[in-house]
DNA sequence: AACAATGACAACCGCCTGGCG
DNA sequence: ACGCCAGGCGGTTGTCATTGT
């Protein structure tokens, strides 16, 4: 719509990698870096969209990418990040260590979501549904579940050149920091529709900024601000573990302050269905945005 | 065995933001 | 202040595999 392409698409190769294409770019990359995308197809020899190059990088062909085998620890902490976030697919992976955006966009959409449904929640708001929805989605799952009882026995990884499937051990998957990411408040953000508010507050300037870029992957923080809304006390955006909300604790890295903050979050949520008071709308606003820093 | 329906996920698309001249 | 460009993000689509009829 009236929106020039990034790129030509004359002449251009669409649609799944091949082995050859991978071998290239990963190889051009190794020796240059990334960056540059939109010139690099043209140097490494490839004839793709720089911006099909860097999607294929950042998903797939990087060193560091886990792929497959979500375990249920990961699953958990998925659903409840999203709660908080909504659907803030590179905060969420950013907290999850070798797990990509798309990745786990994917993986909400086609596993997350449905299951929430057939649990009676509202995968967008992670509210209950009516009782009528959520029986009727336990109908339609009873209808699917023969269907789908052999698929989801074994956990596998496929590769879409090999289609070979493969058995990873399990993983307990630590909680990081989240990786430097351009944001805007999302307080503001249009596209958000399970976390909307009435009120703007900035954030003044990106992770970016604040640690002078780096994007993905790497850089750490410039500020350790420390919020406190009347009852709520967050913490905001330090790389230093010992403040680090999610992973941090009284006695240093008990897997519940996540429980903790997220039963924070959920009280400050009932308060504001209840009462719709201001001051909590404000501390809610404040924790949410603890998250994103 | 053939076809349809569904699931899974890789890839694409358009928009937005920040940096820079 | 403005426009352009590169990079990043989230929504959507396309394609292939699997399952059901």
């Amino acid at each position: 719509m009236g929106r020039a392409p990034c790129c030509s698409k004359v002449g251009l190769h669409r649609g799944p990698w091949t082995p050859r294409e991978d071998t290239l770019l990963t190889k051009y990359i190794e020796a240059h870096g990334e960056g540059q995308w939109r010139s690099l197809p043209k140097k490494a020899g490839l004839l793709r969209c720089g911006k099909s190059c860097r999607l294929r990088w950042m998903n797939y062909l990087r060193p560091d990418i886990k792929r497959g085998n979500i375990t249920p620890d990961e699953d958990d902490l998925i659903i409840r990040l999203h709660s908080l976030l909504g659907n803030r697919w590179s905060l969420i992976a950013g907290r999850l260590p070798g797990r990509t955006d798309n990745e786990i966009k994917n993986y909400w959409n086609t596993h997350l979501s449905k299951r929430l449904r057939n649990e009676g929640t509202d995968p967008n708001t992670h509210k209950k549904l009516s009782e009528p929805i959520a029986r009727e989605n336990k109908r339609r799952k009873n209808q699917r579940s023969k269907s789908n009882n052999n698929k989801k026995e074994m956990v596998m990884t496929k590769d879409k050149n090999n289609k070979t499937a493969q058995h990873v051990e399990p993983q307990k998957p630590k909680v990081h920091l989240p990786k430097p990411t351009r944001f805007t408040s999302f307080l503001s953000l249009p596209r958000n529709d399970s976390f909307t508010s009435s009120t703007t507050v900035t954030t003044g300037s990106s992770s970016q900024d604040l640690n002078g870029g780096g994007g993905r992957g790497g850089g750490g923080f410039g500020v350790n601000t420390w919020c406190n809304n009347g009852g709520l006390v967050f913490c905001v955006g330090d790389e230093d573990q010992d403040h680090d909300p999610i992973n941090s604790s009284a006695d240093g890295g008990d897997d519940h302050t996540l429980e903790n903050l997220y039963e924070e979050y959920l009280q400050a949520l009932l308060k504001i269905d209840h009462h719709h008071d201001h001051q909590n709308q404000l501390e809610l606003e404040s924790f949410a945005e603890s998250l994103l820093i």
